[in-house]
DNA sequence: GTATACCCTAACGTTAATGTCAAGCTGTAA
DNA sequence: TTACAGCTTGACATTAACGTTAGGGTATAC
């Protein structure tokens, strides 16, 4: 299969996919005429890359996950490990949000929105 | 004030001021040795601006905020239209995140975390 | 007069994950 | 054969919000 090919069926974009064999996370067989060349265990990884990227791994972290994919001698506790700081981290971005939401939605209360520029959102950020 | 004492005050760097000064948030005097220098009323406005970044607003969108509290015709309906795009935009990101979150919580509830190579967390990416 | 700690501008570096473009080879249909 | 689409590498561009460095002027205490 060809680039494109890879590229339609895993919602990749080519540039991505090249990126990807740039950083090793991907290699690629090469035809006579020096076009890449993806076999199924190919596709296989590269939809694998694509899935754990919508999972909101970084490219860094599918390296990571990549590598013990290709380990027949890893422990799924390698595994894990790398999906609970990864939920940890989710955690972390989704308190210091709520936070950040709960203060607005406070002053949002407290602003009356009308014609007037009396603005209890400004006085707050000024005081 | 000079710089490095606005710096102080606000909790900003010396370099994230002069930032704001180049992209029109922030006007400052100049002392005859052409140092920065700085009244009240600025040290507020850059007190402003720290607080706003405290609280999520993007430095655009400070510079949205800056220009209505610089406005004394401003419609306090105006301030609380950014602040409610800015809550609606923080409501999208905790739900994606919750989302991966509970897909991630998922995968590791599933996998053992031993030393055997079987893992549904990675079954799941290939799948 | 010298050491030290400020200040200034200008400009390149950082991070992630591609986008975009140039310049050229390849494959295929008409 | 002449389009035209698709492939190649390589390299520069993008976004945000500054950090860092270079090269140089200034203030002040000793």
């Amino acid at each position: 299969m060809k680039i494109s090919e890879i590229a339609k069926e895993t919602g990749l974009t080519v540039r991505a996919i090249r990126y990807y064999e740039e950083l090793n996370l991907i290699k690629s067989d090469r035809l006579y005429n020096n076009y890449r060349d993806y076999d199924k265990e190919a596709l296989f990884k590269v939809s694998f890359i694509s899935r754990a990227r919508k999972l909101g791994f970084s490219v860094d972290e599918c390296s990571s996950l990549i590598k013990l994919f290709n380990d027949n001698n890893r422990h799924s506790s390698e595994v894990i490990k790398i999906a609970k700081i990864k939920r940890n981290k989710l955690n972390d971005q989704i308190e210091e949000l709520q936070d950040l939401k709960k203060s607005l939605d406070w002053l949002i209360k407290k602003c009356p929105g009308d014609d007037k520029p009396n603005c209890p959102i400004l006085d707050e950020l000024s005081s």
